[in-house]
DNA sequence: CTGAGATTTAACCGAACGGTCAACTATGGA
DNA sequence: TCCATAGTTGACCGTTCGGTTAAATCTCAG
């Protein structure tokens, strides 16, 4: 048989690194061979579409996510809520890292083509919900730990967890509109004071 | 000199339909044109790009929420904590209009536009970043009034209207990546709880 | 009625798009 | 050694992209 190549690899890497500094529709599947130094040809026989290439790439950016954030912030070795305040932090701190090595401040992979391509393309938006998914559950597992050792008061966990995993993306859309860096800092510090609001039932 | 045409402004309401629909880069100025009831010269009459077009949307988009939702949510006459409950609910109403007219849930067009294009095209970015200071402004004129009459703790209320504005965001990112228009209604609900949790210093 | 500017029309441009194809090379298992 | 197969290559497909151009048409002020 052919050797194994890791022409499919670097494909992936390109389109984590291209289609997350800018959109799906404006990078071409030219671009992202150029980019891998693979030819055409080559691409297709890796992946059927460029949509085939960018699920790939959802897979590596959350296998990714999992692995570098959240295995390290929400360890059950940390209280609760500091694991929330870490999971902030690694984000900024990542951030700051992708904005000194690429010149740019390009927010969250998984919010970027959520809002570009969930009302055009189903497989990428089932992907991304069951990505969104993954996260809010860990989220409320987490605001479960929380209340159970009466750290934080009563609450629905789940409704919660969607209201913080929303408050996060929208930091990360907010600060990249500004490409504030430090605004996702400071913002992120408010997430654990968003919780503690979060008991008791609304007036 | 020629009669005065609406070929202008139909072209604005073609872009302000199908960009918010889709995406900058998925509509054509061709497309764009064919729904205008356009022909592609004219369009290039109007408008030196199709940059332009979107500016002018922006404009438009920005003229027409603050007519429907700010003027009204936000009267003077409303108790502060009461203008934006109502401005949340007003979003929700919006939405579910659009959804039943359209056929789907699009979100915020200037947070999907952000997004998309924010760091690809400065006048683009420049224009959304100035709705947004807009709108946090407003914000964090409501949260004065209410630190004011004692309604809220006192607190920063510039960090707390763009936090607000973050989460605003966010819950329209998430409700639309699931298609859910009953989680925007909900999420849009707990906002004056985060705010009540948002007085005092972080431990 | 005429002329000037506003508007419309259709043909056209080169470049880029996503995707296909057949031929070629390299490799490891039998 | 030989062959099946994985991988590579470059030419090629029709379509669409954003944008241009020059001539035609319309409207109104003078």
């Amino acid at each position: 048989m052919g050797r194994t190549s890791d022409a499919k690899e670097r494909l992936v890497q390109a389109a984590m690194a291209l289609v997350h500094a800018r959109s799906y529709a404006d990078v071409g599947v030219q671009e992202l061979c150029e980019h891998a130094g693979v030819k055409k040809g080559s691409f297709y026989h890796f992946f059927n579409t460029k949509q085939d290439l960018v699920l790939a790439a959802l897979d590596e950016w959350w296998a990714v996510a999992r692995e570098r954030n959240w295995n390290d912030a929400f360890s059950p070795t940390r209280p609760p809520l500091e694991r929330i305040e870490r999971f902030f932090e690694i984000n900024y701190e990542q951030n700051v890292a992708e904005f000194e090595q690429a010149g740019q401040f390009s927010g969250c992979p998984f919010g970027n083509l959520s809002i570009e391509m969930c009302c055009q393309d189903d497989a990428i938006r089932e992907k991304i919900h069951a990505i969104f998914d993954d996260v809010v559950g860990r989220l409320k597992q987490t605001l479960d730990d929380a209340v159970a050792n009466k750290i934080l008061a009563p609450m629905d966990t789940q409704e919660t967890a969607l209201a913080l995993w929303a408050y996060c993306e929208g930091v990360l859309m907010l600060a990249k509109a500004r490409q504030d860096l430090d605004l996702l800092r400071r913002l992120g510090k408010r997430a654990v004071r968003f919780l503690q609001g979060s008991g008791r039932k609304a007036a």
